[in-house]
RNA sequence: GCUCCCAUCGACUAGGGGUUAGGUCGCCACUCUUUCACAGUGAAAACACGGGUUCGAAUCCCGUUGGGAGCGCCA
């Protein structure tokens, strides 16, 4: 079937995998899925000096960290490619040949130093637009001839008709319309030798099969340059589709300096893939309901094109934070356990030891009250180390001259029992309020205190059980000693 | 400056001629809990403005204002 989607990521290995890509990566993959079509990786890398080892290792792990399996692309091959622009310099060839042939592109042997002057000037004159202004194209084909066999440096250029219009029907936005006469004459090919973006790009989308080009707004802009050169070759153009922006607080386009911007970030930071999935799907689109919490799957049969918005969406972290809570919470034991023992092994606890009986329970008591799994070890660290100090506002409010003296015969009561189970923590507490004719409050809070250092947390019977008896005791002696009045 | 895009609570959004303008995050209060959370309940909080069209406009049209993006031999 020649009409089967197959839409395509297309990246350029300069880095990171920013999060507004990987949004454009996520809306491309659920469309070909929702679909039954195809999600292709391409990598443009034509630009020489931005090309960073390394990274385009970096985007296939993000991917498929994410989840986002592509179906042909680097590594993997398929019918289209190569999937790497640099290796397609042949075909870039080839095609520019067709448009020269066909008077819609032309040499330019224009310096840079000439470029620069005339954009100054332009400028100066305050010019509507900054342009080429097609000095190369009334070059003959002799001069045109000599320069190339002089090897005089040059690029091509696509001869833009000032007079035409462009329209396109944009999926998202509905029509757009251009006219030629804002639109420059485009570098197609460079003096390396290497295609531009734009040239690349619309050849590779028509060889490739592309059906829809899903991509940033930020495209919109150079669209009709697209257009024209699918008009140019003969071919018909893909349906467009440009997504809306995703803003920093400010609302202009998320960059580095107002946050983090790269998924490598997110990760490091701990933040579950579920989670950053199902947040970014949300930002630009709805499946219409009041839904919020989706998986992967679940968005792939809800998800489509018509229901993405057309403005911009800030990135609220706190939003972020809520929905990584959430599909926390939707983990197993299991799962949970090995993001813990994983945590743990890489913090300044990994030579000590716990049994999986031991950290089930303390992720039992300290999940409802985080939203990362580090959390546990930040917020609960006296499950696994005593507390060096105690919180002076817990101290000042909770530590009274009896307090001591309450807690060394809770110590005493725990004592007598050779395994003391929660029950028995509780019981021996309630006596111990009794026999030292004081309310339950008077006991728990010191007891809070000497055991966890602060003044929150889980309950207090599930803190001492799961630190247990001898733990409970060395630290109700410590906390005696060190707050001696 | 020019071109294009956009405009509902602080944020993400639903609603697209007649609604008490709904939901989620966040914020606040209460309940639960001798703590902190979770959970539950409730509150505050929005149709940018001006003209049309219409019996009736948040919704359609025009303009204004505001915001954004793009204007490279980067992608």
């Amino acid at each position: 079937m020649s009409d089967k989607v197959r839409v395509r990521y297309a990246p350029s290995p300069t880095g990171y995998i920013h999060i507004g890509n990987l949004r454009t990566a996520l809306y491309n993959y659920l469309f070909a899925r929702h679909s039954g079509g195809k999600f292709i990786l391409r990598i443009e890398d034509t630009d020489q000096a931005r090309k960073v080892e390394g990274a385009v290792g970096n985007i296939i792990s993000t991917l498929d960290w994410a989840g986002l399996d592509y179906d042909e692309g680097p590594v993997k091959g398929g019918e289209c490619g190569p999937y790497y622009q640099s290796e397609r310099l042949g075909i870039y060839k080839e095609h520019t040949d067709i448009l020269l042939n066909n008077k819609k592109a032309y040499y330019c042997f224009c310096t840079s130093e000439r470029l620069t002057a005339l954009r100054e000037e332009q400028q100066r004159q305050k010019a509507a637009q900054t342009k080429y202004d097609k000095h190369c194209l009334s070059l003959s084909e002799d001069e045109i001839a000599k320069k190339l066999s002089e090897g005089i440096p040059h690029v091509i250029r696509l001869n833009v008709d000032p007079c035409a219009k462009i329209k396109f029907q944009d999926e998202i936005r509905g029509e757009v319309e251009f006219t030629g006469e804002v639109i420059d004459d485009q570098v197609l090919v460079k003096s390396d030798n290497y295609p531009t973006y734009h040239l690349a790009n619309v050849v590779d989308d028509h060889l490739m099969k592309i059906t829809h080009v899903i991509r940033g707004e930020e495209w919109l802009p150079s669209t009709p340059k697209h257009v024209l050169l699918y008009e140019s070759f003969g071919w018909k153009p893909p349906v467009f589709a440009h997504l809306p922006l995703l803003l920093n607080p400010d609302r202009s386009k998320l960059s580095k300096r107002q946050g983090d911007v790269a998924v490598e970030d997110y990760k490091k930071k701990g933040y579950l893939r579920e989670a950053l999935v199902n947040f970014i799907a949300l930002l630009g689109w709805t499946a219409g309901d009041d839904r919020e919490f989706y998986y992967l799957d679940e968005l792939i049969t809800s998800f489509s094109l018509d229901r993405v918005n057309k403005s911009g969406a800030v990135f609220d972290i706190l939003k972020l934070n809520w929905l990584n809570a959430e599909h926390l919470r939707k983990k197993t034991d299991s799962e949970l356990l090995g993001m813990l023992r994983l945590e743990l092994s890489e913090s300044k606890y990994s030579s000590l030891e716990f049994s999986d009986e031991f950290l089930l329970n303390v992720i039992t008591a300290m999940i409802p009250r985080v939203s990362f799994i580090k959390e546990i070890l930040e917020k609960g660290f006296y499950f696994f180390e005593e507390p060096a100090l105690y919180d002076e506002a817990v101290i000042k409010k909770r530590w009274k001259s009896d307090s001591s003296a309450i807690l060394c015969k809770y110590a005493e009561k725990i004592n007598q029992y050779s395994s003391p189970q929660k029950e028995d923590f509780e019981t021996a507490l309630s006596e111990t309020a009794a026999e030292m004719n004081v309310g339950n409050g008077d006991v728990i809070h010191p007891l809070r205190l000497a055991v966890s250092g602060v003044g929150g947390g889980p309950g207090i019977f599930d803190i001492v059980y799961i630190i247990g008896k001898e733990k409970t005791i060395n630290r109700i002696n410590r906390i005696s000693e060190k707050l001696k009045s």
